[in-house]
This record gives C-alpha cells, sequence and structure tokens, in this order.
DNA sequence: ATTGCCTGCCC
DNA sequence: ATTCTGC
DNA sequence: GCAGAATGGGCAGGCAAT
C-alpha cells in the first residue's frame, strides 16, 4: 500500500511514511496527500462504484510471480484516480481497516434495523450462518418468520461460545449455584461435525481445518457413535516419547500445514479433549444446560486415551477444587474452567454461557523499554508498542525480549506508576537514540512492570526468550536500568513453568 | 536454492 | 490472545 | 456486559529478491 501511495501521488515512498507516522491511518495520508496533488492537476476523470468493484476483484484473483507488481499497478491506478475522499476510503477498504466505528454488532443491528426484525432475531440467524449477506436477504424476504428458521447445518461453521477470565478460582466457584471444574488444555479449539462417516473440522474462527488432521477425522470417526453431531473441544500437541503436552508453538505447526501433512502427525501426535456437544441427530442441543449436554457427550462419544472428554470435576468446595487444578497444572494444563452446570450454550458470548477460565498468575518482571513503534488509528501521534529488553548480567547490555502495546491508559488515572500512552511518549521523546520509518530506538533508562502468561523459548528475539500475551502494569520509577530483571531470572521463570516446577 | 518480508490465523 | 473505553 | 479498537508471539505459506 506505501508503494501504491507512492506511485498513485508521484512522490517517494519514505515521504508517503513520514506523513503515516503522523497520521497513524494511510487513508488519512494518502487522503491529505491527494488533496495537495490535486491542487496542482485537476481535471483527473471520475471514478465509478464498477471501476472500483472491477479492480478489486482483479486483484483478489491475482497470483503467482509478478503479481504483487500487478496488484500495486492496479491499487495506484484506482488511488490516482480517486478525490482525496475517495482514496482515503479505498485505501482503507483495501487494508480492511475502515475505522468508522462499524463492526458485526452494528451491522447486526443494522439489518434489524433496516428489516423491521428484532436484534435478538438477526443474531440468532447470524450465530448459525455467520455470513450477513445470507442473513440479510432473508431478513429482507422473509423477515422473523424466515430468521426463525435458521438451522444449525453439519459442514457449515457457527459462532462458538467463549470463556471469560476469572480473577481467582475462589470466586469463580462461587458465581453459580452448580459448578464443574474441567482441565483448561493449552491448545487449539475444535469443532467436529460429523454426518455420518463424513467429518469436518473448523476452529473458532470459522476456518474448515480438517486436511491438516487426518488423524484427528480417523480418530472423530472411529470414536463417535453418534450418526450425526456437533462436538466442541480443545486438541492439544504430546511429545511422542513422554505422552506428555507439549507447548502451543509446537502444535501450531500443524495447524496451517498444507504440505507434508503425515509426517507433521508422525512428530506431534494429538489428544482430543471434549468439552461439549451442541447438536445431535437433527437437534440442536443449544438450549439444553450444560448438565444436560455433558450427558449426550458422554453418549456420544466411546473415549479412548487420545479421544476423551475433558477432565472434569463437580464441586462446590473450595479446597477440593484446589487440589484439582494443582493436579491440572501439574500435569503440565494450562489451567481449569469453571462451569455453571445450569447455563446455556451461547454462542459469541463470554459471560452468558457461564464458563470461567483460571489460569496461574506469573510473577511479573522488570524489564527496559529501548525502543518503540508510533501507533496507529487512535494511537496516531503515540508510541503505541513499547520493545522490551532483559538485562544481562555478564555484559550489562539489554536483550530484545518481546514487544507490548496493552495495558497503557489512555486516560489519566492516579494509581501509581500508571501512564497513559500520551505520558509514556513524553517520556521517551528525549531519549530516541534513532529512527527508522515506524521504529524508533530508546536509550535504555526506563523500566516497565510487564505481566505475561507465560515465557516462550523466541527464534525471533536475542535474549531467546519471549513473552506470552505481555502487558503493561506499571512504570518503575524506582527502578533504574541496571536494576531491572536480569536474563538469569527470566531463566529460571522459564524452567519453573507449566508444572515443571513445584 | 536460500533468504527475507508479508499475510492470515492460531493462541 | 489482553486490555481499555464508551455506551 | 457488550462492542470496538488498540496491541502481543509465532507458525506455514506465498512471493520477491538475491
Amino acid at each position: 500500500m506505501l508503494k501504491a501511495i507512492a506511485k498513485a501521488v508521484g512522490i517517494s515512498v519514505e515521504d508517503v511514511v513520514k506523513d503515516y507516522k503522523k497520521s497513524g491511518d494511510l487513508g488519512t495520508t494518502v487522503e491529505s496527500l491527494v488533496s495537495k496533488k490535486r491542487q496542482r492537476t485537476l481535471g483527473a476523470e471520475q471514478l465509478t462504484v464498477g471501476k472500483v468493484f472491477a479492480n478489486l476483484q482483479a486483484i483478489s484473483e491475482h497470483s503467482g510471480s509478478g503479481s504483487q507488481d500487478r496488484k500495486l499497478d492496479l491499487i495506484a491506478e484506482l488511488l490516482s484516480q480517486a478525490t482525496a475522499l475517495e482514496a482515503k476510503y479505498i485505501a482503507r477498504t483495501v487494508l480492511e481497516q475502515l475505522r468508522i466505528g462499524v463492526a458485526e454488532g452494528l451491522v447486526r443491528d443494522a439489518v434489524a434495523s433496516a428489516y423491521n426484525v428484532s436484534v435478538d432475531d438477526v443474531e440468532g440467524a447470524w450465530n448459525l450462518l455467520p455470513d450477513f449477506g445470507e442473513v440479510a436477504k432473508v431478513a429482507k424476504e422473509d423477515g422473523e418468520k424466515g430468521l426463525k428458521k435458521f438451522k444449525l447445518r453439519l459442514g457449515t461453521p457457527f459462532i462458538v461460545q467463549l470463556a471469560e477470565k476469572s480473577p481467582g478460582l475462589k470466586e469463580a466457584i462461587t458465581s453459580f449455584k452448580k459448578v464443574i471444574l474441567e482441565y483448561k488444555y493449552d491448545g487449539m479449539r475444535t469443532l467436529i461435525h460429523k454426518k455420518g462417516e463424513k467429518i469436518w473440522l473448523f476452529t473458532r474462527n470459522l476456518e474448515n481445518i480438517t486436511v491438516a488432521f487426518p488423524d484427528l477425522v480417523q480418530m472423530a470417526r472411529k470414536q463417535i457413535k453418534a450418526e450425526d453431531c456437533v462436538l466442541d473441544g480443545e486438541t492439544i500437541g504430546l511429545d511422542k516419547k513422554t505422552g506428555k503436552p507439549v507447548p502451543f508453538q509446537q502444535l501450531s505447526t500443524r495447524i496451517k500445514r498444507k504440505y507434508d501433512i503425515e509426517k507433521a502427525f508422525g512428530e506431534i501426535p494429538i489428544e482430543v479433549n471434549l468439552f461439549d456437544i451442541v447438536y445431535l441427530d437433527g437437534k440442536n442441543l443449544m438450549d439444553l444446560t450444560f448438565e444436560e449436554r455433558r450427558k449426550y457427550l458422554e453418549k456420544a462419544v466411546k473415549e479412548t486415551d487420545k479421544f476423551h472428554i475433558a477432565k472434569g470435576f463437580v464441586t462446590s468446595d473450595l479446597k477440593e477444587a484446589e487440589t484439582f487444578y494443582k493436579e491440572a497444572l501439574k500435569a503440565g494444563e494450562e489451567g481449569v474452567i469453571v462451569k455453571d452446570m445450569e447455563a446455556l450454550y451461547v454462542p459469541g458470548r463470554r459471560v452468558a454461557g457461564g464458563w470461567l477460565k483460571i489460569k496461574p498468575v506469573m510473577e511479573s518482571l522488570d524489564v527496559v523499554i529501548v525502543g518503540g513503534t508510533w501507533g496507529t488509528g487512535k494511537r496516531a501521534g503515540t508510541i503505541g508498542s513499547l520493545h522490551l529488553a532483559i538485562r544481562e548480567p555478564e555484559t550489562g547490555r539489554f536483550l530484545e525480549c518481546g514487544m507490548l502495546g496493552t495495558g497503557l491508559k489512555e486516560k489519566k488515572s492516579e494509581q501509581a506508576g500508571s501512564a497513559t500512552l500520551k505520558e509514556m511518549t513524553k517520556l521517551l521523546k528525549p531519549l530516541v537514540e534513532s529512527e527508522d520509518g515506524s521504529l524508533v530506538r530508546f536509550k535504555p533508562k526506563i523500566v516497565i512492570e510487564v505481566a505475561y502468561e507465560e515465557i516462550q523459548k523466541s527464534p525471533t528475539y536475542v535474549s531467546g526468550y519471549a513473552l506470552r500475551f505481555p502487558r503493561f502494569i506499571r512504570i518503575r520509577f524506582d527502578k533504574g536500568p541496571d536494576e531491572a530483571d536480569d536474563l538469569n531470572r527470566m531463566e529460571k521463570l522459564y524452567k519453573q513453568q507449566k508444572g515443571r516446577g513445584k
């Protein structure tokens, strides 16, 4: 896109980048660049919707050698024929970043409003067939009656229920009248659709991953007793020697694989942990309670050691719950999910369905800010992400261990050490050492406390480690960079994780 | 053939 | 994934 | 509580440059 804008406006890519750094939005950038240019060259031909559509269509169809250049030309052509305002939204459309405050929720409401049907009916239909094109068509042609007829279709992915993060085990088990605790596995959400001999596998984002997991398909075909059904579960990778869960990174080598699939599944065997059933022999089970669904689940599968129901335990006793939780961690799993036995299956929701996730809180780390990236969108003009480093005790050098982009506030707060994006940017400005495009390097002065879920081995960062899900906690004004945590501590924490310690 | 960057999708 | 914010 | 918009590590694969 940078190149396309440069070409359309007739300036260098560097100059486009310069503007982009300030605006944080290539749409805004191209708008202002085009309007400047237009003051000089007037009278371009008018762009039509048909032309825009044709070019976008053509872009989507190009592939193979030299395709990038052709795509670039097609975008540049549109941009150079567009008015400033048109260019802004063409750029944003291509980048899929409209930034107009409209996403699924508003489209849903708009469909309801346009065809005078209820939001709930639109949402209900969309949950089962997540395609607003289809849903809007039915809403227009058949109204509520049509929407209510939507059924879960085997082979078509639907919106799945999610879990909410809970502050602690005690809060979680006292949230509901009757709860079950289940192991939380660090793997890949897997929806198994079965229709006779036919099996489909989908991820939580509706992707069809059937071809990448022939081993899973085979297990499903063999172990599911029900003729037609949809099962919900989590697939993890196992170490082929020890049989213990492998880090998510290893499982992920299998997820998008198109080649050498057979070889990969020999290397990383899988284990399927089923925790729900959503459809059985023609009936949608989402309106049953979890307790009822779980009984159906037990009847639907013949369990083996690699294809089974997630390990669960019914209790309201905190001591017992804690024991079970520790057991999960010791087994190398991620934590537990506490489930409301009386909750229905609520697609797309984190709260209404009564699933609470509990994971151990890791000791935080004090690291040094050594760089940053200029933010985009609502973070324009501020450092939107911080580059972190850990101290190497022998040399005193600061070795990069990842980036961080969440936890910083937009609004001021009184909390000690808390910082808004603006304040952080102001603090860092005097420390700039060099800039390269959107990247900035800072003198290593500021120490911040960061939280995370896991320390990973990293192939990208020089320290050899990176943080999974890092977030900002506070600035350590009381610490200089030489007092920041060092690599030894990071290594020690890495080794203690996942039941390896204790 | 190898490397390096980008995209899309898993968490 | 996590987090913050406006509604 | 939801919705929307910021942002993370890391993987396979696609393509361009070398």
